[in-house]
DNA sequence: GCCGTTTTCGGCCCGACTGTTTTCAGTCG
């Protein structure tokens, strides 16, 4: 939920200096080229005027504003350069975009400069910016460290706090001690954790609080973007029903795993763990529980949205209650459903509460179905000891019939990549015997399918001849090299792949690992259109390293039409339960059943492929 | 600066916690 966290890494291949906001060492820009702007890249810098004019002291809505169309444009499935198409009218669909963002955006991409953002910029000194990043200090005290104390770079108030003869009104010595520890701590709290870091991490604190505080809680849930399952957590957010506040507050803030304590009240605490993620609890009574669980699940968008509806309808909504406008009266809700009730809309899975239209289709009653776990009938990609993984085909095999499923190809590498014990055509014949005896153990009962992660090279041809990947059951095509090509050539690296008629799936294709490496340049618009056209199935490859196709990608690679499959990329029998990562991707990218091929049964799957299909 | 099933003007979500300027502003979520 927090904003300040929230602002992505900007794509490494598109510039070297991409705009930070809050984040400190943001140097902004040059800009000087006209080039491709990522969303991220662009929220970024709405988000930098945004702090600037906050300085400035500007009216509060109109730094709002350009927050809001940063959270929007952040948010979208679609690339905003892509929207734009040389008519700033087109960027005025966007929600939250008006004539004033709409023009300066429209200038941004024609000439690669932005006047407005280049006079702003130029009224204070350089160094304002980058003491945001300091936790607790905000535009206000910033203002105030210019304008009182002349001080204006991050390294003018170290020296200053140093300085004991250094007079600074207002500023008492508990402060003086907060700045100092903050700046040290910049960028130390605002690194978030890949999904399944935070999620079981969660379970642990869960656990943890519930044995010490005996029944003390009646409820108690993850909430902010856990509970939205975003592929990266800033802050872990719970919440906790108890009518005993101050005891499970007491109880938490003690806890083995609580390395620092920054804020305790009566109904909430802040502290940051061993393991350095900042984690929120809030209690309230049981009564409050739906409220509460729905303000803290957020996101922040959302929940303006909501509020804002509420207040259409005479009433105001907190996380204690709704209240009725006139009559000061509270209507308690214990479950989420009352509040989306109360609001006229269907109760809305967290996984879409990101102000992208989840909204208006619940008030329509038009919400997708969203695919679950147990739809899924078989995992396309896993390894066995053959390449890269732990266990042998029959222990991967039973890891995944254990989870309820009924086959699963064997995608072990292909030989161009020999980091992965890559197999040539000789031991692929090998692997096929040892698959055929089991199946034939298997009666039917499980399948093994034949098939391989072949490696798509650089030039775009495949590792392995033609004769060999005719003769498996599927096969998905990646990539792991070269992958810092330039947008071009890796688009069309990708292209001569998705026309090949024994490249079944296109498998986790940004390539990037979250956290360690950027996807690819990668023009997806381009990529998405041409699956369609030549029946390539995508991948949402679920490995909580990858996450690859993520949320905003596979929402948009449905809307053009793409056949998606889930994949967990296990490497051992445990790795199975990543596919409920990936089922996270889904749901958040509004990608139902009937959008995912591996909810069928083999024999269905089978007819749908690209190899079958051109052969019929 | 954005926006409209009351509005093209006049609104814009709501509350906890901290530190200090002791009654509330600033920050955060």
């Amino acid at each position: 939920m927090p904003r300040k966290s929230e602002i992505a890494k900007p794509k490494a291949s598109d510039s070297k200096k991409a705009p930070k906001s809050k984040k400190g060492k943001g140097e902004l820009l040059p800009i000087t080229s006209t080039r491709r702007w990522s969303n991220q890249e662009i929220a970024a810098l709405l988000d930098r005027i945004g702090d600037i004019l906050a300085i400035e002291g500007e009216n509060r809505f109109k730094i709002i504003a350009y927050q809001r169309a940063a959270d929007v444009i952040e948010h979208s499935s679609r690339g905003i350069q892509d929207v734009w198409q040389g008519d700033p009218a087109n960027l005025r669909a966007i929600d939250g975009v008006g004539e004033a963002i709409a023009e300066k955006l429209d200038e941004l991409f024609r000439t690669g400069q932005m006047g407005y953002y280049e006079k702003i910029r130029a009224q204070i000194p350089e160094g304002l910016v980058d003491m945001l990043a300091i936790p607790g200090v905000g535009p206000k005290t910033v203002s105030k460290f210019w304008k009182d104390f002349n001080i204006t770079t991050l390294d003018g108030l170290k020296a200053a706090l140093e300085d004991p003869a250094k007079n600074l009104p207002g500023i008492g010595d508990k402060t003086i001690e907060n700045l100092k520890q903050g700046i040290s701590a910049i960028g130390l709290h605002t690194t978030r954790v890949r999904l399944a870091v935070a999620a079981y991490f969660a379970q642990e604190l869960i656990a943890a609080l519930e044995t010490a505080t005996g029944n003390a809680i009646k409820n108690i849930s993850p909430a902010g973007s856990l509970r939205r399952l975003r592929p990266t957590i800033g802050d872990l957010d719970l919440v906790v029903a108890s009518h005993k506040p101050e005891l499970v507050l007491e109880t938490f803030v003690k806890l083995p795993q609580v390395r620092e304590v920054l804020g305790h009240g009566p109904t909430k605490a802040t502290i940051v763990a061993h393991n350095g993620i900042q984690c929120d609890v809030r209690v309230l009574e049981p009564e409050r529980w739906g409220t509460a669980l729905q303000y803290f699940t957020g996101s922040r968008e959302h929940n303006i949205r909501t509020r804002d509806i509420a207040l259409k309808k005479g009433l105001s909504l907190s996380e204690w209650s709704f209240t009725r406008i006139k009559s000061e009266k509270e209507i308690l809700c214990a479950t989420e459903e009352q509040v989306y009730e109360l609001l006229d809309m269907d109760w809305i899975p967290p996984e879409l509460r990101e102000a992208t239209g989840e909204i208006e289709a619940a008030q329509q009653h038009k919400l997708p179905k969203l695919i679950r776990l147990e739809d899924l009938k078989g995992d396309l990609q896993c390894h066995s000891k053959w390449s890269d993984g732990a266990a042998t085909i029959r222990e991967m095999a039973e890891g995944a019939r254990a989870r309820g499923l009924k086959y699963i190809a064997i995608t072990d590498h292909s030989k161009g990549l020999g980091v992965a014990n890559g197999l040539d055509a000789r031991r692929t014949r090998e692997q096929w015997k040892e698959i055929d005896k089991l199946n034939h153990e298997y009666q039917g009962a499980f399948r093994v399918l034949k098939s391989v992660e072949v490696e798509i090279r650089a030039d775009g041809t495949l590792d392995q001849p033609d004769d060999l990947l005719a003769g498996y059951d599927i096969v998905i095509a990646t990539t792991h090299s070269a992958l810092n090509q330039s947008r071009e050539k890796i688009t069309e690296r990708v292209l001569r792949a998705l026309h090949h008629p024994l490249v079944d799936i296109f498998g986790h294709p940004t390539g990037q690992l979250i956290g360690t490496r950027e996807p690819s340049a990668l023009d997806l618009e381009v990529v998405f259109r041409a699956a369609v056209e030549t029946g390539t199935i995508l991948e949402i490859d679920g490995s909580s390293e990858r996450m690859d196709l993520t949320d905003v990608n596979a929402r948009r690679a449905v809307e053009l039409g793409n056949k998606l499959v889930i994949d967990s990329d296990a490497h051992n029998p445990d790795g199975f339960d990543d596919l409920r990562w990936g089922i996270a991707m889904a749901r958040r990218g509004w990608v139902t059943k009937a959008d995912v091929l591996n909810t069928l049964e083999w024999d269905d799957l089978r007819k749908r492929l690209k190899r079958n299909a051109t052969r019929a």
